[in-house]
DNA sequence: TTATATGTTATCATATATGATAACTACGTC
DNA sequence: GACGTAGTTATCATATATGATAACATATAA
């Protein structure tokens, strides 16, 4: 099996389209989760050595979790560790996309 | 390498422990996530079949999703699709654990 | 009873996230 | 220039999420 044809399948080929993807990084939420991981770190005065220390794990790795432009889809669970770290909690909500304008 | 010594490795230990892993569950974002996110799909009157159809997938892969037992950490892009077909968009947020009572 | 619908669970295969390491840029400072 | 700091990127290995299939439970209806 070469490729499966689901959403994520389109949602990672329609993401070779630079125009395609700038969109949708505006409106994923991972866009915005990951500019609030890096302003909480800088916040608490970390590198992402320090951070990946106090995960156990190496600063490339916080820099690819980091990273606005990287392709990757956290864990649930990853996003969670960064923050409890932190001192902070993550809670995840759902909001009609009919609101618009919150 | 057999273990890898993680706050990840450590998490997944200490879930075998019942009493803890009660006191995760009700502390963890995926918990009450899974809550919603179910009541999203009944709310909208689709079966786990349904759902799966709509997300190009099986009936069995939405009721792991779903099951607030399950050990698996969804990644965000799944928790996305999810929410997109549905109508619903991902915010993730992050709060001070310092801010028990909201 | 026999179906049918809905959801669960187990298993295996595949895709992807994550870990580790190394090399690299860019920036200051000396 | 050399040196250190902070972050990035590429690569490979491993862990885990996800896909598909099948079997199962349970309820409801006929």
């Amino acid at each position: 099996m070469s490729e499966r044809p689901t959403l994520e399948r389109f949602r990672k080929k329609a993401l070779k389209n630079p125009a395609v993807k700038a969109e949708y990084d505006a409106l994923s939420a991972a866009f915005e989760m990951k500019r609030q991981m890096i302003a909480m770190r800088k916040k608490a005065g970390l590198t992402q050595e320090q951070m990946a220390e106090l995960l156990g794990t190496k600063k490339s790795n916080i820099s690819r979790l980091e990273n606005i432009s990287s392709a990757i889809s956290p864990r649930l669970a990853t996003v969670e560790d960064y923050a409890r770290v932190l001192g902070y909690t993550v809670k995840v909500a759902f909001e009609p996309e009919s609101s618009k304008n919150i």
